[in-house]
DNA sequence: TGTATTAATCGTAATATTGCGATATATAAA
DNA sequence: TTTATATATCGCAATATTACGATTAATACA
């Protein structure tokens, strides 16, 4: 084996599990603070700032993509990345369900 | 090549991309929502609700507990492992950081 | 002491991720 | 049309992750 057992959990256990992971990468979370600064949105000024070649770049932001986490538009030979804010509600949830000082009576 | 560049980061950035990652599978998460439920913190009672052999949830809690997600306290044969919510301020500080409308009016 | 019971760890196989150079693609400019 | 620029994709190698059965370790109980 070796492959996650995904037919066995509920959709919305696997959308936010896919989500976290999209985020766990660092690459990936200095992309999306990258964007958050609202300096640059093309991609070769996310290229030019962090330490890895176009190639693997390129496979962060298309993971990024795949997650609903930004959104790419086509400029000229250029191409614009943008923050896609609306999968982050679900996020929020989760840790505001965990985030409960109630859950932390267990076992103290 | 192959594995990630740790060493090119910063170590707050390297720290969310973890805790992240521990996110990132959905036994993981399950495994959180049902701790959030107060019906049970006995690590044998999460292999009973999940879907996985009792070898592969002992890993899966230990990630837990090496992110800093959970703690886990021996009682008699068994072991109790509850929330900790101490990394969580700097989750949803990024969450935050990104989920500012702000960021959306890029390229739209 | 011997025997359950519970959980952790080991060993292994299958698969996924990460990274890069090289190449392909697509638009813009000369 | 040719050339330059920007980005995506391919192919590969190295490493990490996931899962499980088997085993180990450690406590509780007879």
């Amino acid at each position: 084996m070796g492959i996650t057992k995904i037919e066995a959990y509920s959709e919305e256990i696997l959308n936010k599990a896919q989500l976290f992971k999209a985020l766990g990468h660092p690459a990936r979370i200095a992309i999306l603070e990258f964007l958050a600064k609202q300096t640059s949105c093309i991609c070769g000024e996310i290229v030019a700032e962090l330490p890895l070649s176009q190639a693997s770049i390129s496979r962060h932001l298309n993971e990024l993509k795949e997650a609903g986490l930004i959104k790419g538009t086509i400029s000229g030979t250029s191409v614009c990345y943008c923050l896609n804010l609306e999968k982050l509600p679900l996020l929020l949830q989760f840790i505001q369900q965990i985030n409960s000082p109630i859950n932390q009576t267990c076992c103290s």
